[in-house]
DNA sequence: TTGTACGCGTTATCAT
DNA sequence: ATGATAACGCGTACAA
């Protein structure tokens, strides 16, 4: 033992009887050691209780054996949201048999600074991390164009609006998803499907909104729009103004399952039975959709996967890869009680 | 510039003339150093870009400036809860201004083995972190009582459970918070009061329970328990049995929001008005408490807080203080639409 | 006030 | 196959 407490390779390599080189090569597994001499050392591992000093690897390595998991947004909500949570698992499960750390850098304001904006782009420019994964929802001023172009590896959560270079990310086809939904609200007859959209500044936002236009022009159908921001107020007043300006409409497809219930809500309140009345696809399938009344249909996304792949993808790019292109998953519709 | 990017304090003092030793003294704000001489080192080091080498650091000065986020439990839920949100949000408010950097510690498999428990002990005893906050709800096995043991700052995010030795922890006043809420149902005079509870192996379960507990045994009234796990389906298979077996209930105490949301929907669907017919409190005051209909009455923890607290005391305990006893915060009783 | 010199624990190069 | 030995970038006695 040193004085602050931990063994060193020294000391392994003292009790082992060899050096510290012979030490080294036992722990980072160097195939060119005898048999008898890897058991000696193993035994004076055991025997001390040696781990590795992370810091004196690092400085020589060059490596840090750690990624960043990046929340630019001062929203607590990212981390609510039952789908970052998904995603986290996902990442954290590849990573496992990797040393790798995860390492969580997030805006610490509810109103991030600039100068808040800089110490995270110092941070990871300052060679803290092997590589970084940026869980971005908004297209929030230039940061996310300024993460982009920083040399380290770096993959997106999501297409990253505002980003004028090529990088690559994760993502579902959110147009496809939309149209699925709303695909299926035409399907079981519907003909005045409106839509609670997301913000315009979020891919989710608008590529949902896109679907939803496109499968309405294709039909013949007029778009009925009211945008929400994705939080449950905001699927609230939503809902209402679609209700007030079209009180005929008898489907509506929402942006989000939080906002979905919302719109169950103020449904509910304003007499409409679901789906008799009016037919409503959610798009998530979070938790929230199987503790609404009815339960809700709604787009699924892989969320695990997504997580998965986006850490393969960052390891991929760590290991040299020059990866800069999208990654497009699909979604699956679930059909429950509510369309 | 070295050959792999970043500059080092050596080429700093070249550039401003000055040796090491001096920039140290500069980056670490030593007040020893003329002003003349800290105006030059800043110079250099803007020009450069200098960013110090944190393994460099921490091989000498033997500390890390991170810190562990702890969550020993496989489930991915945790992080869904927007209890942990809140909570990771009020940490992170806390350590920005230190520089210091929050590492993720998560279980990575769904079922978790000793080998999973084992790699976490020994990374957090490797002394890759300064400290660590824990944030568990199940007293899974014996791991807590080793977190407890270890020779390494700590914090617990609820009493642990099954630990017998004291422990520094942050917790809201779970027995507190349910009496309120229990009380309240009977201040509007409900007499027939049954509670959905947590599970047993969770300080939140148990606690709450013992609060409901209390406040009928006080008023001499008899308890209906069911128990849930905390999820949705746990919920509504406890409300169905509460229902089954005492058809007559006027009050439900939900010991989480989750629950609840299950619960209403189960009333709901058995013709039962709320508040009407039954009166529900939930627990939490997450958002989903303002996404149901009725909107629900519910006893509020101050999460934001509470991971402030979490990383105060890690902090204090980080700089030499023996804190080993719980801390332990009031509870809000919101009342909205449902009681 | 500033500089010199050493050590932190590891990996990597070069001998042997 | 193994062992010396030199980095890696920084902080800090100690000396000046």
């Amino acid at each position: 033992m040193n004085e602050s407490g931990s063994p060193t390779l020294e000391q392994v390599a003292a009790l082992a009887g060899v050096s510290r080189a012979t030490v080294s090569r036992v722990v980072n597994g160097s195939p060119k050691v005898l048999p008898d001499t890897v058991a000696a050392v193993e035994q004076a591992i055991l025997q001390l209780g040696y781990v590795p000093n992370r810091a004196a690897r690092a400085l020589v390595t060059r490596r840090t054996d750690s990624i960043a998991i990046v929340v630019p947004e001062p929203d607590s909500r990212v981390f609510s949201d039952p789908f970052f949570a998904g995603m986290l698992s996902g990442v954290s499960r590849t990573l496992a048999p990797t040393s790798s750390q995860l390492v969580l850098l997030i805006e610490p304001a509810p109103e991030p600074t600039e100068a808040d904006d800089q110490r995270l782009l110092r941070y990871l420019r300052g060679g803290h991390v092997d590589g970084a994964i940026v869980i971005s929802h908004h297209g929030r001023d230039n940061v996310l164009q300024e993460l982009a172009q920083l040399p380290l590896p770096i993959v997106f959560s999501a297409r990253p609006l505002g980003v004028d270079v090529p990088v690559a990310s994760v993502d579902v086809d959110n147009v496809a998803g939309a149209r699925t939904g709303v695909e299926h609200l035409l399907s079981i007859g519907r003909r005045k499907v409106a839509t609670v959209a997301g913000p315009l500044d979020m891919t989710a936002g608008l590529d949902r909104l896109t679907g939803y236009q496109e499968v309405m022009k294709e039909a013949g159908l007029p778009a009925m729009i009211a945008y929400g921001d994705f939080t449950a107020d905001g699927g609230e007043q939503a809902t209402l103004r679609l209700l007030d300006e079209h009180p005929d409409l008898d489907g509506l497809f929402v942006a989000s399952d939080l906002m979905a219930t919302a719109a169950l809500r103020v449904l509910s309140q304003h007499d409409r039975r679901v789906p008799a009345d009016v037919a409503v696809v959610g798009f998530d399938d979070s938790v929230l959709a199987t503790t609404t009344t009815p339960k809700l249909t709604t787009v699924r996304q892989p969320v695990e996967q997504l997580g998965a792949r986006l850490a393969e993808i960052l390891l991929a790019k760590i290991a040299g890869a020059d990866l800069r292109s999208p990654e497009i998953y699909d979604t699956e519709l679930i059909i429950r009680d509510s369309a």
